[in-house]
DNA sequence: ATAGGGTTAG
C-alpha cells in the first residue's frame, strides 16, 4: 500500500514515475484500475493470493455491527442515495457467506462488484470513512482492482476521499505524498482536494505547510474558495496568530473574487475570544451585520465562551438580547454556555435567571449545572432568605429528573430548608437520604436539630437524635447541647437531665447543664452549629 | 449535485 512510499518533500518534481509505477501497478499503463482477472484468470488459483483476498474479506466483513449501522445512517442522511445503501448490502451479502468458503466469497465480490459504477465505490469509500473506517477505505481502495472485474478510473473524487482518510489516521505526509502522486498522473487536483489537505494540516497546527500547499495551489492556476480561506483563518487562529487571521481577513473583503462568509467572521472571533479579547469580537460581528451577514447561533455562542473566559460572563445578557434581536434563536449550547460561565463566576443570581428561562423554553439543564445552580443557590439563601424558595424548587426539578440525588446536594439543600424554616421538608428528606442509604454529616444532623429547636419541636429533635444513632453516627456535643438548652429553655428539667445523661453515657460532656428555668415561649437566641 | 469550512462545559 501506500505505506511502502519514502517520506517526500513538497516538491512536484520529486516524484518519480517510477514510485506511482510500484504505488499504483494496476493504473500505470492506462490511468485505470484494470483488473489483473482479465490477463490472469488463473489469479485465483495461487494460495498466496486467495490467502491475502481472505484477509482482506475477513477485515471487511469484520466491520463491526455499530459501524455499520453508522454506515446505514450516513447513508440514508446522503438523501438515501443507492451507493451508500449499495455499500452496506454489499457486506451483508459478504457476512452471510461462511469464511471457509473462499471461492464462493471471491465470486460474490466479483458478481456484486463487476456491476458498480464509479460512484456506488465512491459511495463506499465515503460510507468507510465516515463509519470511522479509513483504513478499510484505503485497503478497498488498493485492492479493489485484484478483486473484481471492476474497469474504474477512479477520479479526483476518489483520490479527494483517499487523502481524507490519510488525514483522518493522522497520516499528513502520506496525504501530501498522494496528492503529488495526482498531479504528477494526470489526475487534475482541484479545490476541493486542496482544501481538504490545508483543512487538515490547519487543525494540527501545520500552518506552514498549510501555506505551502496553499501555494502550489496557485501556482497550477487552482482558484480557492472561501472555505479554503476559512481554513487557513481558523489554522492562524488555533496556532494564536490572530492579528494576522484578522489582516487576511481585512483583505479578503478588499478582495473581488472572494465573499467572506459568516464562517469567515466567526472563525476570527472565535480566535479574539480565545485569548481575551471579546470586545474585539464583539466589534467584528458588528461589522458583519454592517456588511448584512447573518450570524448564526454559533457565532454567538463563541461570545458567550468568549465573555466566561474572560470572567464576565454576565456581558452574556447583551449577547443574548442580541441574538433575538438578529432573529437568531439561542440554542441549547447557547444556554448551558451562558449559565455554565455565569455559575463558574458565582453569578447566582444571574445563573437563576438564566436557568428559568431554559426551563421556560423548554431545554435541559444538565445535572452537572443544576446540582451546581443548587449549591450556589443554598449558600446564597443563607444569607439572602428569598433564595431558599428557588432552591428548593431547582432541587424538586432535579428529583422529577434524575432518581439518585448525590450526597451533597442533599446536605445543602436540608440546611438550606432548615435556614427557610422548613422544617417538615428538612427532615423528609434527612429521611430520604438515610433512606438511601446515605450517611449525613453530623453537621446535617445538628443542622435539623436546631432548626426544630427554634420552633420549640423537642420531641421530633429527640428522634432526629436517635436516628443519629441508627446510622451509626455519634452525636457531637453540639448535638446535645442544642438540646439540653430547649428542654431548660421549655422549662423541662427531666428531659434536659434524660439527654445530659446520655451524652455522658456517650462519653461526651456537654457545655449546656440541665437548669432550672422559667419557661419560655418563643425561642430568641441561636445556638451557633 | 460523488469530495471540502464553524461553537460549548467538566
Amino acid at each position: 500500500m501506500f505505506c511502502s512510499l519514502p517520506a517526500t518533500p513538497l516538491i512536484l518534481s520529486s516524484i518519480s514515475p517510477s514510485y506511482s509505477l510500484q504505488l499504483y501497478p494496476a493504473m500505470s499503463c492506462s490511468h485505470k484500475i484494470q483488473s489483473p482477472l482479465l490477463h490472469n484468470p488463473s489469479i485465483f488459483t495461487n494460495p498466496r493470493r486467495i490467502h491475502r483476498c481472505k484477509l482482506q474479506v475477513l477485515a471487511m466483513v469484520s466491520v463491526p455491527s455499530k459501524t455499520r449501522s453508522v454506515i446505514t445512517s450516513s447513508a440514508l442522511h446522503l438523501d438515501e442515495r443507492s451507493a451508500g445503501i449499495r455499500a452496506v448490502n454489499f457486506l451483508d451479502k459478504l457476512k452471510a457467506i461462511p469464511f471457509k468458503d473462499t471461492s464462493e466469497i471471491l465470486s460474490t465480490m466479483e458478481k456484486d462488484l463487476s456491476n458498480w459504477t464509479l460512484s456506488d465505490f465512491n459511495g463506499l469509500l465515503m460510507a468507510l470513512f465516515a463509519a470511522n473506517e479509513p483504513e478499510l477505505a484505503m485497503e478497498l481502495f488498493s485492492n479493489v482492482s485484484s478483486l473484481s472485474g471492476l474497469d474504474l478510473a477512479p477520479n479526483c473524487s476518489t483520490f479527494s476521499i483517499i487523502i481524507r482518510c490519510c488525514c483522518k489516521r493522522n497520516d499528513l505526509d502520506e496525504a501530501q505524498r498522494i496528492l503529488h502522486h495526482m498531479m504528477g498522473n494526470g489526475y487534475n487536483p482541484n479545490v476541493t482536494t486542496f482544501t481538504i489537505l490545508i483543512h487538515s494540516l490547519c487543525k494540527r497546527g501545520k500552518i506552514g505547510n498549510a501555506f505551502r500547499v496553499f501555494q502550489v495551489m496557485g501556482g497550477i492556476g487552482c482558484k480557492p474558495t472561501v472555505h479554503t480561506y476559512n481554513c487557513l483563518l481558523k489554522g492562524l487562529c488555533y496556532v494564536g496568530k490572530i492579528e494576522q487571521a484578522h489582516e487576511m481577513l481585512m483583505n479578503l473583503e478588499k478582495k473581488e473574487s472572494i465573499r467572506p462568509d459568516i464562517y469567515s467572521y466567526t472563525a476570527v472571533m472565535d480566535g479574539f475570544c480565545k485569548v481575551g479579547r471579546s470586545d474585539e469580537a464583539m466589534e467584528l460581528l458588528n461589522q458583519a451585520l454592517v456588511l448584512g451577514l447573518e450570524p448564526n447561533a454559533v457565532t454567538f455562542n463563541t461570545l458567550f465562551s468568549g465573555y466566561t473566559k474572560e470572567g464576565r460572563p454576565q456581558h452574556g445578557f447583551r449577547v443574548l438580547k442580541l441574538m433575538k434581536d438578529k432573529n437568531c434563536l439561542p440554542d441549547s449550547i447557547s444556554y448551558s454556555t451562558f449559565l455554565n460561565g455565569l455559575l463558574k463566576w458565582g453569578k447566582i443570581r444571574a445563573a437563576l435567571k438564566v436557568y428559568k428561562e431554559m426551563v421556560g423554553i423548554g431545554f435541559e439543564v444538565e445535572g452537572k449545572m443544576m446540582s451546581s445552580l443548587l449549591r450556589g443557590l443554598c449558600m446564597k439563601s443563607w444569607e439572602e432568605k428569598d433564595l431558599v424558595q428557588d432552591a428548593y424548587q431547582v432541587f424538586e426539578k432535579m428529583r422529577e429528573r434524575v432518581s439518585v440525588i448525590d450526597h451533597t446536594s442533599y446536605s445543602f439543600v436540608i440546611r438550606t430548608l432548615c435556614i427557610g424554616r422548613r422544617t417538615g421538608e428538612a427532615v423528609y428528606h434527612l429521611e430520604q437520604m438515610t433512606g438511601m442509604g446515605y450517611v449525613p454529616r453530623t453537621i446535617t444532623f445538628n443542622n435539623v436539630i436546631q432548626a426544630l429547636c427554634m420552633e420549640g419541636k423537642i420531641g421530633e429533635a429527640l428522634v432526629v437524635l436517635v436516628s443519629m444513632f441508627e446510622n451509626g453516627k455519634i452525636p457531637s456535643r453540639t448535638s446535645y447541647d442544642m438540646l439540653v438548652k430547649e428542654f431548660n429553655q421549655q422549662g423541662l428539667l427531666l428531659g434536659a437531665c434524660n439527654v445530659y445523661g446520655a451524652a455522658l453515657k456517650q462519653g461526651v460532656v456537654p457545655h449546656r447543664i440541665p437548669t432550672k428555668m422559667m419557661a419560655k415561649i418563643v425561642p430568641q437566641t441561636v445556638v451557633p452549629v
